[in-house]
DNA sequence: TTGTAAGCGTTATCAA
DNA sequence: TTGATAACGCTTACAA
């Protein structure tokens, strides 16, 4: 037996005994549904007024079988890229009538699957960017989780709609406006090994022609960044691929700390163009990915997926394309010596 | 009558049948109760994974009445001062078991209202962060929104708990750091004109002694930032006081364009001490801002709150203080000619 | 220790 | 057009 909540509301059966009619009179004006005598639905209107009544949704859900939420499972949620995703996701999905539910896994990757399902079971559908989750955990976790979409990652034959960016395009765009600048050595920060998308940045370096690539470990933070300036300088390159944004930005901070001129002596690029990309200085040159759209599509996907006899799902991944913007962290190679 | 799930996922009446017990004992076995026969709890157990069995939240919440999510609702998502305490108190609340809802207004102030009830609906507790919205609104609104906790704002005897930053005091600490190095003539980029933050700060100003202070119309924005460079210099101050980082930031970047020195010619201070500030050139020196501690403090009223039996609410206002970050960006004030 | 049955607050079918 | 009533999937007081 249910506990009663500690502030009473009324309930459906209270509007209905005060207006004196049916439960499911109440039911149908308070769903607008057209059936019933203007007259009735006025005093059922005023009397749910009177009463403060609110459907509770969680009774509306069981009944109906769904929650009008979905879930938002991200690997951390400071990381200012997955922010332009989610305002996206969010703002489509309210539309709709839709809420988000966010769940962060503290970048916790072997609890990340367990977090998933569980995000599942309070939502109608989940949306799941899960960078560094093992092929395998992945494969075991996703026929459980739809309906499904996922973000920043492809994964074969999974039978579910897949957004991802296509990072080789982007790191091309980079290479190119690098090497047309006279650039023939580079380094590469690393992001975290375990990442998709890391991955992805390093073949297409491995592919790039014309230049000579250095890799560097690194992470995905500010302090990464920072702390790799120095392997930086030694490596005698002309100019810098970081693994993203907030990477690039550490690295600045501690180029300028050591007195190295951008882009005099060395040239830095960055991958996301996060919105501080342009305040920095130099404004970093960069290649925007498109996350707020990305947080759009993956709603409509899933608003697809939701919908009662929704065609069949397509699920040949979608790759958004980069675009590079040039700004001023990035110019001629020095002459070498 | 509910409709079937379109994936028919086992019922507890499923895995009653099959391992041949009641469902009473089988909700006592998912949910730990020791009364259980070792061998029968076994047995359920070994269906349930059969079967692939998982509680329904919805049909749990609503027999028990809680639904173990809390609602986060912020003016807007991709402002970094929320980011912190979104994650604050999202890992406090994942702790015991709670989920965040978050609720993006998309800076609507006049929709709050309504976002923060439906939000309210779907949840045991809701957080408002709420800056803009008036007076009045906030007043109508709160009693309906209980459990809640306000964030950011105070209000007066709104007996609920509140935790605000104590603005006052972050700004006096910069004052009195600017006045030390010998500042007299200072400049305070205004926030929106509606912010409850900014009026705070506004108060402290007007306060300070020892300095002149000249207010400009600014905002909250890199945009709004960059567009005042032109007014500062202008001004003929020899310091500014941004209302937040994010347009110290945008200042920065638009006095590096115009080259002027910083700190030699301009000392720029912000507030909040979001992780960028620390990688900017110069670094910007700032008042941090507790915000993924307030996001813990949150949780932890709302968890009083939500314990059957809690001891009485104490909505004293719980101000939190800033601590003066100095970096680069703040130097000696140059001497006057 | 286990089962029966009522209850949580809705929606929806069907008969009136 | 309206009202009984079953159903959604779970928890829990009470009886056995």
């Amino acid at each position: 037996m249910g506990r009663r909540p500690s502030r009473d509301r009324a309930t459906i059966g209270d509007v209905a005994t005060e207006a004196k009619v049916s439960r499911a009179t109440v039911s149908r004006v308070m769903n607008g549904l057209a059936t019933v005598d203007p007259a009735i639905a006025e005093r059922v209107r005023a009397t749910a007024v009177a009463l403060d009544y609110r459907p509770n949704q969680v009774a509306r859900s069981l009944a109906l079988g769904r929650t009008q939420t979905i879930g938002y499972v991200v690997p951390d949620l400071t990381n200012p890229s997955f922010h332009s995703g989610l305002r996206g996701l969010s703002r489509a999905a309210a539309e709709q009538g839709y809420r988000v539910l966010v769940a962060d896994s503290a970048e916790h990757a072997d609890e990340e699957p367990g977090l998933a399902l569980d995000t599942r079971r309070r939502c109608d559908a989940v949306v799941l960017v899960a960078p560094r989750m093992s092929e395998s955990d992945l494969a075991r976790l996703l026929p459980d989780l739809q309906p499904a979409v996922l973000l920043n990652r492809v994964v074969a034959g999974a039978g579910l709609p897949q957004l991802d960016v296509d990072w080789a395009s982007g790191i091309r765009d980079l290479v190119r406006h690098l090497s047309g600048l006279g650039h023939r050595r580079i380094a590469y920060l690393q992001g975290p090994v375990a990442s998709r998308s890391n991955t992805a940045r390093e073949l297409a370096l491995a592919a790039a022609t014309g230049v000579e690539v250095i890799k560097i470990r690194c992470g995905a933070m500010f302090p990464d960044g920072h702390a790799a300036a120095g392997q930086v300088l030694d490596s005698g390159v002309s100019a810098v691929i970081a693994f993203n944004d907030v990477v690039a930005l550490g690295l600045l901070g501690a180029l300028h700390e050591l007195g190295t001129d951008v882009p005099g002596a060395l040239s830095v690029v960055g991958f996301d163009d996060i919105p501080f990309a342009a305040y920095t200085w130099p404004p970093l040159t960069t290649a925007w990915v498109p996350q707020e759209e990305m947080g759009r599509l993956a709603w409509q996907r899933l608003s697809a997926l939701l919908t009662p006899g929704h065609p069949v799902v397509d699920d040949a991944p979608v790759l958004l394309r980069p675009r590079l913007v040039v700004r001023g962290s990035t110019g001629r190679a020095p002459l070498r010596v």
